[in-house]
DNA sequence: ATAGACACCGAAATCGTTTTCGAAATTATG
DNA sequence: CATAATTTCGAAAACGATTTCGGTGTCTAT
């Protein structure tokens, strides 16, 4: 590269830009030899240092008006991009964050991914999904994939198999802002976004008893999950706080929350000869193979019995009849959860401890036609 | 930091240690004091040089097997992470790619991001995801910041209202690996991944034609898109080259592609008398909101009319009745698209021209109890 | 003893940007 | 006119990892 930095600069400048043009020209079509176009062209071309031109682009005050247009104007026409990988190595982020989900063909989890992209952009950040498939070891290995790119911070909700918490509380330790959400644990110190499933199923419940049920059944998912206790915990407050009581035979259990379980529950349902007339069922798939195999058999929704779900998914829009549920704006979920990751990560770039919250996303009740 | 090249290497390596493992334990509950694990802090902790420490992790031949367990050794035990943005900004290679899609929340998109992200990580890339929304400006603006982020590649399923497609040549011409997928346009030199969608919506048709149904209507979509035309085009040569003949009063359009759009048609299916005994929808939600509708009505499903809809999305196994449809899967899709991408960014590393192909991947009819 | 072969290691350049600190050039001030 | 104040700029040191190229030291063969 020719020196610029003799006295007679014009001429030489105007030399240079031809030679660039000419290279552009020459290269346009061919990448591989095509001219990367960095500060050192620029500062080169314009006869300046790296550094001024650094400057001119950042708009520091040190620099002439004069100098600044000509490199804005140049780095414009060559179309500069700076160099992601210098900034970061310089600045020590990357503006990406990580996200890990159980399972990506969900329709919660898809809104959560969708309300997460979305906050993280208008910030400038991006946003790297892996899925765990509900396994402790892929959550293991993807937070490493993850810590390995160097992401500034990472959202997680937990696999249906962790019990261990070290490997999040490692990197919480190691300084890398960390945000739970749904699939929570109170075990580990961070900031977390969650529903109030007790309540929602307290509300949900008390419909079915206000709208006149009284015998009102619970069908529920596998022990493990906090959800399932907080769920089913809601529905027998329901129940006792409405001076009804709670009787366990009214319990049932799915261990898939598929579709195929729910008909599985129904037919039990129906062989129990309980005089079942409400069902309030943990999520929307399961209330879904309810209200199909009642129908089936002939029990008249919502007359006879009124069904209720949880989650709102999308396929509630379009059972028949519809089916009334519980709202879990999984949208909404995924914006606070950046939220908190983002507050926290200004706060560590500011030096600033962060301490850390729970923010409790409000649910709400949507009333079809499966309830009276 | 002490100068470790004097002989008496053996009492100031463990000076060293010394000092490094006070350092850590009075730092590691306080990452923002805490040593950062770099290259150059093993290579002084050994007394050996950054070079040779590099090149005894990456086993390089010119290193003694003793060093190599050493740096080996004490990486591990030091958990030391390559500095991701300084090896990018050496190899020219960020081991991430770009997604962008028009729609998160939508079963055959989140399939095709399972599929991109399940098949990246297998080649140790990592998948930054995007949604369009179906507009151009912010398919612009997203190829935008992808680029920002020097993703080696970018996947896109185009959005609906994208007719101009300079900013994706641009880039391409710009050397980065392009591979669409789904919305595609033949228009731009790249590889790309489809299904034959005539071919799809004649097996269809012709399925129905084979069961018996005598008067079969087609609901299609809205006019523009490309996939319109070709499965409109696929009922059409079924209909002809069974010896029937093509009736344009038997062409719906629907357009929106909504569940009630799906009502709003059969209503007119109804109404207009003409014996329909078979439809053949451009997409399930239709079908479905045919299907509810028709049922109200008190069609018998599939006795008097037999339905077939199109992409297999989780609705269609839990309507009643089920419904037959065309399988377009997204999971395979998505892998595929990573593939070809993956052996473009291959061959671009090996200087070798990637010549573009178009895969397609096969549907398969499911068949239901939509149908006869 | 000397040349050649071989094993092992390190200095230094590189990737591109940012920022500090000091120097030069220009203008203002007494 | 000399000095001080102000603009305006650039050299250089980061940020960490990689890789080339050459330099040690040791060993073998003559």
């Amino acid at each position: 590269m020719t020196n610029l930095k003799s006295k007679n600069e014009k001429y030489k400048i105007s030399l240079y830009i031809q030679k660039i043009i000419l290279e552009l020209f020459f290269t346009v079509n061919d990448p591989l030899t095509m001219a990367k176009i960095t500060l050192r062209l620029i500062a080169d071309t314009l006869g300046i240092s790296v550094a001024t031109a650094s400057k001119a682009l950042k708009d520091y005050p040190d620099i002439s008006q004069k100098t600044k247009r000509d490199v804005k104007e140049l780095a414009a026409t060559l179309k500069y991009k700076p160099n992601s990988f210098a900034q970061s190595l310089r600045n020590q982020e990357s503006k990406i964050i990580g996200l890990i989900i159980p399972e990506i063909v969900h329709h919660f989890f898809a809104n959560i991914i969708h309300g997460v992209i979305k906050a993280a952009e208008k910030e400038g950040y991006l946003v790297i999904t892996l899925q765990s498939d509900e396994s402790y070891e892929n959550e293991k290995k993807q937070i490493e994939l993850l810590l390995e790119k160097n992401v500034d911070g990472i959202l997680i909700s937990l696999a249906e198999d962790t019990v261990n918490f070290k490997h999040i509380k490692a990197i919480i330790d190691e300084g890398i802002p960390v945000v739970l959400f749904d699939k929570i644990s109170k075990l580990i110190k961070c900031s977390q976004v969650v529903i109030d499933d007790r309540k929602a199923a307290f509300e949900a419940t008390k419909y079915l008893i206000d709208s006149g049920c009284k015998t009102i059944a619970h069908v529920r998912g596998p022990l493990k999950p906090q959800t399932t206790i907080h769920r089913f915990l809601g529905y027998k407050d329901a129940i006792e706080a409405h001076g009804m009581i709670y009787d366990k035979a009214l319990v049932f259990e799915a261990d898939h929350l598929s579709y195929e379980d729910g008909r599985k529950v129904a037919k039990e349902i129906l062989a129990s000869n309980q005089n079942i007339d409400g069902i309030f069922a943990f999520t929307d798939l399961l209330a879904t193979g309810l209200l199909v195999k009642l129908k089936e058999a002939g029990v008249m929704i919502p007359e006879e019995v009124s069904i209720i779900g949880f989650s709102n998914w999308f396929l509630s829009k379009i059972t028949s009849p519809t089916l009334s549920t519980v709202n879990q704006p999984g949208l909404e979920m995924g914006m606070a959860a950046f939220k908190l990751l983002f507050e926290e990560l200004s706060n560590k770039k500011n030096k600033v401890p962060t301490e850390f919250v729970t923010v409790e996303i409000p649910t709400n009740l949507v009333i079809r036609n499966s309830t009276r």
